[in-house]
RNA sequence: CGGGCGGUGGCGCAGUGGUAGCGCACGCGGUUUGGGACCGUGAGGUCGCGGGUUCGAAUCCCGCUCGCCCGACCA
């Protein structure tokens, strides 16, 4: 057969359409599809055991900091969005609202909601849990003695989005949220801090995603924070994503739920609070980070299959009894072996599809490891692999196959985490002059200006309105002020203006 | 939510008024099998939904819906 063989299930090349390219990668992978919904999203076996290797290895973090998972309503009280002024300025815009509680036939025979059922209080479907949890922390807390309070919770959230994108940004999204109560605005910070750590770690040793850890602007800070830390990747588009985000929440939700405690000295005392989560999108930034023309490629600490093995000949009954046999000891030693705290995940392809075929199928699926299997192999006790990355087939015996393969798992796992920081650093420019920054920004082929750009490192002003001035010139905006970066004495890549005192370059850069 | 484009079998598409077809995928039989096999033979579609025009609508008109792209908004 012919290689120049068009499939219809080729991708669409980054290059030449890179939003195609992502949205039939999320297809021929088999990670989610779109619901009858608008804007809601299902997410297919494969890609939810992409979610649940992110949860465990996120879960197992969060309990190692002390806290504990709880689950609080769907559905929160209009009233208590509005206890925080800033919190329903951000969010209602964006809120389902539940107003009956039944339906009813009407004369035409269609539903429709029962007059009579109205809402007393409507409803609204959590678009975050601040409010929610806020009162019942209220209620938790009574003394410096239950501080910290350290919460978490897996869930989904839903914002009435206008424009979605699977897992990037989809009306209902799965998350966790972490809310935590202290008793002072050191330990809230500490807090904030901390968690924002697990983020950083999470993104670059399990996900291979490099990420920039830093402070939004309070133009881009969470609805209600006294202030916000992010994690900001850059994807092969070179547009940044905002992978996770941890708030200062400071006392605006104390205060609005009446979330206090009587300190050591009996003096009754308002308290603070924090929250921070990762969700779904998370998926979105792997796929944007690692994948290439071929397909989706996944680090191995999150992949559901770690090695696939494909047998040369199985289709007759005696060929795949021989193979069954030749595999068995191998399957048991992997079985045994952990990676990322995680059994090896072997699944051997019995389909009675071709060879080539099947590689072609398990490479869409960015299986990191491709074992093969055939009658040569079998006489000399021996297998070939190959890795998704690249590089040479490798032939090895069968026994030293699993001892191998733990090393083979962390090269590739390392190699992700190098390549895509080389590629993020080197679409990063230091710039101090307006022409250079608009150049930088400005597409050089208006067609498709996805492919252009990247982060720039440059000074500001610290004024709200000059980085409000390039967004509206340029869509470009300050993902964050870098947390490491030292002080800059030069001045605002916008508007030339002297750079805020103490303040680094901020990274600037275009963002889903 | 505004502007543009689109929705025909699982996927990709053809079909401009006469009752639906192609490629891939799928079932069965056989020959095959180290990077997308071939032959034979089958199955599968209320043409996104609802209304209208017409003797007759996938095709023309209206409304809605979902998707994609561009804006505004956002994890």
């Amino acid at each position: 057969m012919a290689k120049t063989k068009t499939h219809a299930d080729a991708l669409t090349a980054r290059e030449v359409d890179y939003s195609a390219w992502y949205n039939e990668l999320v297809e021929v992978a088999a990670l989610a599809e779109h619901s009858a919904v608008r804007g809601c999203m299902v997410i297919r076996p494969y890609g939810y055991a992409i979610w649940e290797n992110i949860q465990r290895a996120l879960d197992e973090r969060i309990k190692a900091t002390g806290h504990s998972n709880a689950y609080f309503p769907l559905f929160i009280p209009k009233s208590f969005l509005q206890k925080e002024a800033n919190h329903v300025d951000g969010f209602a815009m964006e809120c389902a609202v539940v107003t009956h509680s039944r339906l009813k036939k009407a004369p035409d025979g269609t539903l429709v909601p029962d007059p009579d059922s109205a809402l007393a209080e409507e409803l609204i479907v959590r678009p975050t849990s601040e409010t929610i949890i806020g009162e019942s922390f209220a209620r938790w807390v009574k003394s410096y003695r239950d501080l910290p309070l350290l919460i978490n919770q897996w869930a989904n959230v839903v914002r009435w989005e206008m424009r979605t994108r699977l897992f990037l940004r989809t009306m209902e999204f799965l998350w966790q949220e972490g809310h935590t109560v202290h008793a002072d605005y050191e330990d809230a910070e500490r807090e904030t801090r901390q968690m924002l750590e697990v983020y950083r770690e999470l993104a670059e040793e399990v996900l291979a995603i490099p990420v920039i850890v830093g402070k939004k602007t309070e133009r881009e800070k969470f609805a209600g924070a006294m202030h916000t830390y992010c994690i900001e990747a850059m994807m092969q588009d070179r547009k940044a994503l905002q992978a996770g985000t941890s708030h200062n929440l400071g006392q605006n939700f104390a205060r609005g739920f009446g979330i206090t405690y009587q300190s050591k000295d009996q003096v009754e005392t308002l308290a603070w609070t924090t929250s921070w989560g990762v969700s779904t999108r998370l998926i979105g930034g792997v796929i944007m980070t690692h994948s290439d023309d071929q397909g989706l490629v996944l680090p191995p600490a999150i992949a559901p299959v770690h090695v696939v093995v494909i047998p040369i000949r199985c289709a007759k009954p005696e060929e795949r009894a021989a193979v069954e046999a030749y595999l068995a000891p191998l399957l048991e030693k992997l079985k045994a072996r952990a990676f990322a705290g995680r059994a090896i995940a072997v699944q051997v392809d019995w389909s009675d599809a071709r060879p080539g075929a099947k590689h072609f199928e398990w490479e869409k699926r960015g299986v990191p490891v491709r074992v093969e299997v055939g009658p040569r192999d079998m006489e000399q006790g021996k297998l070939v692999y190959a890795l998704r990355t690249g590089g040479e087939k490798t032939t090895t015996t069968r026994d030293a196959f699993a001892d191998e393969v733990l090393d083979v798992l962390a090269r590739v796992q390392r190699g992700l985490l190098e390549r895509a920081r080389a590629f993020r650093d080197e679409h990063t420019r230091d710039l101090d002059d307006r022409a250079a920054f608009d150049a930088f920004f400005t597409p050089k082929n208006p067609e498709k200006p996805e492919l252009h750009g990247g982060f720039v490192r440059g000074g500001w002003c610290g004024d709200a309105g000059c980085e409000a001035a390039v967004k509206e010139a340029l869509k470009v905006t300050i993902r964050c002020i870098p947390l490491d970066a030292p002080a800059f004495a030069g001045a605002c890549v916008a508007c030339g203006q002297p750079s805020a005192a103490g303040l680094p370059r901020v990274v600037w850069a275009k963002s889903y």
